[in-house]
RNA sequence: GACUGGCUAGCUCAGCUGGUAGAGCAACGCCCUUUUAAGGCGUGGGUCCUGGGUUCGAACCCCAGGCCAGUCACCA
């Protein structure tokens, strides 16, 4: 690894810290008694109260005048000016604190603790007079140095901002020490989770936890990620959802269960999909969609209070107001209302017309529930902005929902929309097994067809089904969609800490040269091939061969292994 | 996957019709006891994403590739 100049010298002071006796990085408790954003909101009302001080945080920013110096310190977001006095930490004749440890040893991005009482600048900044100080952490890297200023107007303009969405991603740490606003995103999210947890756990359910790792996967229509337990000798899948799992545990008598769940899907990358995700999902027993309807929009109401003291939220361009009731389409009705054309009593052919006319492009597998879906995907979807619930879906579209009480060929399901996406989606569950069981092998068909999210027949949730699951109303809601709504924000990567990247690869390749670098950059590429192959590719004789890949093997570029199938090279 | 834009110092960015790299902050040295994007004087710091090509000469032009972002497509 280079090291920058700025690197090279944070490590050498450190080396000089330590000789002089000045651990940098100390085990020992520092007893902190407030917070800066404790002092910053109460010291004009109790000015008292902060006479004596113990305060830690990161250095970030310093500007030294002699024997006096400002600094500040920033404590969980917070930031707060100090004011260091040469005399006020060097009593004696050894000014060594001040005038080397501080002024030449600590560095922006340090982290440490002061002693000392609050007080007012001539200028009006509530700062902190430091008596004691003390380094707790020494910086080896430098930090983004980001400067705001408010003007006389009042308006805060900000110098050197940190801003590639890149970095800020990879290093979400940084991001979180240089940007601290993001910090509100991620509270607002946690109150979400909390606000939905509080409000189903009053009602009584009961909040569980279900595999991860699924011998076999379901409960949605994805591809899932594929592993292997070792022990066992067999595969396993991380979970897409956990839907037949919290099934299976209303069989066994439970009335109410819920899971907040990270699901796992394999497929694209948007800013709406990660490939990681969290739901929550809930049953209940003994209710039907249209009461989980009224639940839901009373539970994500009061989500919304909770997160903003009002049930009305800015979103972009829009205010979305999760106020009750929320406006109610099926899906029929919502087509009907937004294209003018009544689907209801359509047949194949007539809704293949129809979708051409609406320029809604379709592919000749379809089938009719899939081109009615992919008419509401397209024309009305997008169009609903503030939360609506739109009911009663295809019944091919539907593996696990129960037939519609009156309408044929419909499901009793309901996905709530809102700023355009689904958010919820919700269904009366099948609780015939038999009925079950024929949908499974519909799904199986399709998968024989080709379709590779379709879903899998679990004999084992057959099995619960058939000792007798009571009528049940199932639900999952998109926890980092809805947090995305509730923040404002427009990536789903702003909503989680670490969003899934791409590896880090910068071509370690420079580190090499001639018949090396040649080799390595073939084997970057691919990855993994046999050694027979890349021997070929290179080109080379079979003393540079042997002396290319040994050189490779040893600095860690590439591994060799030795399999049943033959010898294998791959990129280290 | 397609299109558009981007990649230059630790950070934010400039760099004209190709002439061999610059600013502010950060860093280093000196001065400075209530400053606030502190200030003043001085100094160092770069694989200009990678690899090829054109050229006397490439950060800049051409080709191939990498990564990121946005939009669209695919996908819930």
């Amino acid at each position: 690894m280079q090291l920058s100049e700025q690197e090279l010298l944070r490590r050498k002071t450190r080396e000089e810290l330590i000789a002089m006796g000045v651990d940098p990085y100390p085990a020992e408790t520092f007893d902190v008694n407030v917070t800066a954003a404790h002092i910053k909101r109460n010291f004009d009302r109790r000015p008292n109260e902060y006479t004596n001080l113990s305060i830690a945080g990161r250095l970030m920013s310093r500007r030294i005048m002699g024997s006096a110096s400002f600094a500040e310190i920033q404590d969980s977001g917070v930031r707060i000016q100090i004011y260091i006095r040469r005399d006020d930490i060097c009593e004696g004749e050894d000014k060594t604190l001040y005038n080397d440890i501080f002024k030449k040893k600590m560095d922006i991005g340090d982290i440490i603790g002061i002693k000392g009482y609050a007080f007012k600048t001539e200028v009006g900044e509530i700062s902190i007079h430091v008596t004691d100080l003390k380094l707790l952490t020494k910086s080896l890297r430098p930090l983004p140095v980001v400067k705001e200023v408010t003007d006389d107007e009042g308006n805060k303009r900000t110098y050197d901002a940190f801003t590639d969405p890149e970095q800020r991603y990879r290093q979400r740490y940084l991001d979180l020490i240089v940007n601290p606003e993001i910090r509100k995103t991620f509270i607002q999210r946690a109150k979400l989770i909390n606000s939905i947890r509080e409000f189903l756990s009053e009602k009584g359910y009961l909040e569980v936890e279900t595999p991860i790792l699924q011998p076999l996967y379901g409960g949605a229509a994805a591809r899932p990620f594929k592993t292997h337990h070792n022990t066992l000798d067999m595969t396993l899948y991380l979970r897409i959802a956990n839907e037949l799992y919290l099934k299976r545990l209303i069989v066994g008598g439970y009335d109410g269960v819920f899971e907040f769940a990270k699901d796992f899907r394999n497929e694209g990358m948007s800013r709406f999909h990660n490939p990681e995700f969290t739901q929550v999902e809930l049953y209940v027993a003994y209710k039907d969609y249209n009461w989980m309807m009224n639940t839901m929009e009373e539970m994500i109401e009061k989500a919304t209070i909770d997160l903003h003291k009002d049930t009305k939220v800015q979103v972009g361009e829009h205010i979305i107001d999760f106020k009750r009731p929320w406006k109610r389409f099926t899906m029929f009705e919502a087509i009907k209302h937004f294209t003018g054309i009544d689907i209801s009593e359509m047949d194949e052919e007539a809704l293949r017309e129809t979708a051409k006319k609406l320029e809604v492009s379709l592919d000749e597998t379809m089938a009719k529930g899939k081109i009615i879906d992919e008419i509401f995907g397209e024309k009305c979807e997008p169009m609903l902005t503030q939360p609506t619930f739109i009911t009663d879906y295809p019944v091919e579209m539907s593996p696990l929902t129960k037939k519609h009480r009156s309408k044929e060929g419909l499901v009793e399901r309901f996905e709530a929309i809102c700023n355009g996406k689904e958010i919820m989606n919700s269904y009366s569950e099948i609780n015939d097994p038999v009925d079950q069981r024929e949908r499974f092998e519909e799904q199986l068909a399709l998968g024989k067809r080709g379709d590779d999210e379709a879903m899998i027949l679990d004999e084992d949730f057959l099995r619960a089904l058939e000792f007798g699951m009571p009528p049940t109303a199932g639900v999952g809601i998109g926890i980092d969609r809805l947090s995305m709504i509730m923040t404002n924000s427009n990536s789903i990567r702003d909503v989680l800490f670490f969003p899934q990247m791409r590896p880090e690869i910068k071509s370690r390749a420079a580190e090499l040269s001639g018949d090396e670098k040649e080799v390595f950059e073939k084997l970057e590429k691919a990855g993994k091939m046999e050694l027979v192959d890349l021997k070929e590719q290179s080109g080379l004789s079979g003393k540079k061969w042997d002396k290319a890949i040994k050189a490779l093997t040893r600095g860690g570029f590439a591994k060799v292994s030795k399999t049943e199938k033959g010898l294998f090279v791959e990129a280290g």
